[in-house]
Formats: structure tokens, C-alpha cells, sequence
DNA sequence: TCCCAATTGGTAATCATTACAAACTGGTAA
DNA sequence: TTACCAGTTTGTAATGATTACCAATTGGGA
């Protein structure tokens, strides 16, 4: 739990039980969740928990970088609380999203076209190995 | 129009004046739009088009694979009448995509780690060059 | 310990998309 | 040319993720 005050602390904002929280659980449920996932996940041991509370912290976690939002899927927004840069796979039968651990050469680039690159995104989507297989 | 003609033809799907207005309209306005905005700017030469039209028209234009979908945005799908692969820039200002010609050497991939691709999407995200100048 | 700005929680509003069903029509077969 | 029907279109209602809003609460510095 120190690691989480140390990320929280490290960039101005304050310690609350719901914001660690939702940091621990993604960073233990690296299955690129949606807001909803987390909410009624951790609702059972959380009772008080809000969805708004899970939405305001996701943002905020995103706007300090400690985790990426993907728009991969079309309905939902699913978060990966990231470390390295790679890309992602999702599954169009069981709708999962797979760390895809390619190197691409413009992963670190700051530039294209003359536009200020911020994030960079790989999608891949299809039909995933164990679906693929049934 | 005769080549939206055979376009749909070709695909065994009917050929009705909302389909061809439809793939007209994206044919000639790469500006990767979402439903809402071919809706209100059809509306008006086409005052009988419904908003679902347009919705099921994109999604058998879709499946056709003569337009991809992006999910790019986090609120709406932008649709892209496509012909070569190519990546896109989505600028966080003025909210514009935008076509980047840079090739990828997994853009021909058909596989990764075991999983079976059918669509690879390359998005950055940032500020566009125009915004930035500003 | 006090205090205030930041945060939380709950409900209502928004907005893109989908579901649905009745009316209509493109295109084939007689 | 006409009749028919599966595929389309339309308009409205429903859905579902996200945001807006605001009152109540709380983290953490003074």
C-alpha cells in the first residue's frame, strides 16, 4: 500500500482509502478493466463506494499518467495501469483485451506529420488464440 | 454514382438512394465524420433520412469492408472510407483525425502471439499541427 | 484542533447507439 | 408488366456508459 501513497503523494493528491484502493485493484487486475468492472468488483468490500468516485479517480489517475485509457472497445473505455509502452489485442468473441508485446518504431516518437504526439496506440482486433481454438 | 453502384452490388446488397448518398458522402468527405454529423449534413438535401438509417447503413458498409471504423474517440465511432492502410492522428484541441502515411511493419500481419488478426489500428493522440501554431 | 479546498456519494441529466415494429421498396420471378 | 417478399427505411422508445451537479464528508496543512 506505501507504493500507492508514493504515486498518489508523489504528484499532489491527496491520500483517500478509495483512491488506493482502486490503484491496488488495478494494479493487480492487469485485465485492462472498465469503470463499471472496478465499481461492482470492489463494491462488496467497499459498500460505500461510488461509481462517481470510480470515474472522478480514473480520471485523475489518468490525467497524472499512472494509467492509460484505451479506446479499443466500442462501448466501454477500459483502463491499464501501465508501465512500458505496448500495444493491445481484443478479442471480438470473448471481448478480452491481450497485451500485445511488439516493437514498433514509432513507439517513442514525439512527432508525426509536424503533430505533437502525446499517446501512441496499437489495436489489433480479431479473434484471440483460445477462442480461436474452440 | 455508377461506381457506388457496383461497390454495393458487388457485396449483394441492395442499391437504395440512402446507400449511395451515404457512400457518396463518405467518398468525398475524408474528414473520417461520425454518424451524427453525415446525419445533419444529409438532412437537409435528404429531409427524409432517419438517424438510423445512417447507423445501419454504416454498419453493412462496414461488414462489406468498403469503410472501417474507428474507435479513436472516446464518445462517438468516426468511419473512414478506406482504401490503403493507414494510421490516424486525433487531435485534442480541435478534435480532428487525421490521416498519417507511415508504414508499419505489422500493418500485414496476420498473426500475433497466437492470436488471429482481422483489423490493426494505429492511433496517436495529441495536438495537430494547425492547433499547435496557435 | 480547526478549517478549507479537495473529494466523495447519490441522483439526475446527457448523449451515442440499439431495439423494435410498422410501412415501404428494390429486384426477382412469373 | 405485375405481383410479391425479403430486405430496408423510418420514427420512436429503450439502453447504457458517462457526465453534471450539489450537498455532505474528509485529508492534511496551519
Amino acid at each position: 500500500m506505501e507504493k500507492y501513497v508514493r504515486i498518489l503523494k508523489g504528484k499532489g493528491l491527496k491520500i483517500t482509502p478509495q483512491r488506493l484502493t482502486i490503484l491496488k485493484y488495478l494494479d493487480e487486475n492487469r485485465t485492462h478493466p472498465d469503470a463499471d468492472t472496478i465499481y461492482n468488483d470492489l463494491k462488496s468490500t467497499n459498500p460505500s463506494l461510488s461509481r462517481t468516485t470510480v470515474y472522478n479517480t480514473l480520471d485523475k489517475l489518468r490525467e497524472i499518467g499512472v494509467i492509460q485509457e484505451l479506446t479499443i472497445s466500442k462501448t466501454e473505455n477500459r483502463y491499464d495501469y501501465h508501465t512500458d509502452p505496448h500495444h493491445h489485442f481484443l478479442c471480438r468473441k470473448c471481448g478480452s483485451i491481450i497485451d500485445v508485446d511488439i516493437v514498433c518504431k514509432h513507439q517513442e516518437s514525439k512527432m508525426v506529420d509536424g503533430h505533437s504526439i502525446e499517446e501512441i496506440h496499437g489495436y489489433f482486433k480479431g479473434v484471440c488464440e483460445t477462442c480461436y481454438s474452440e
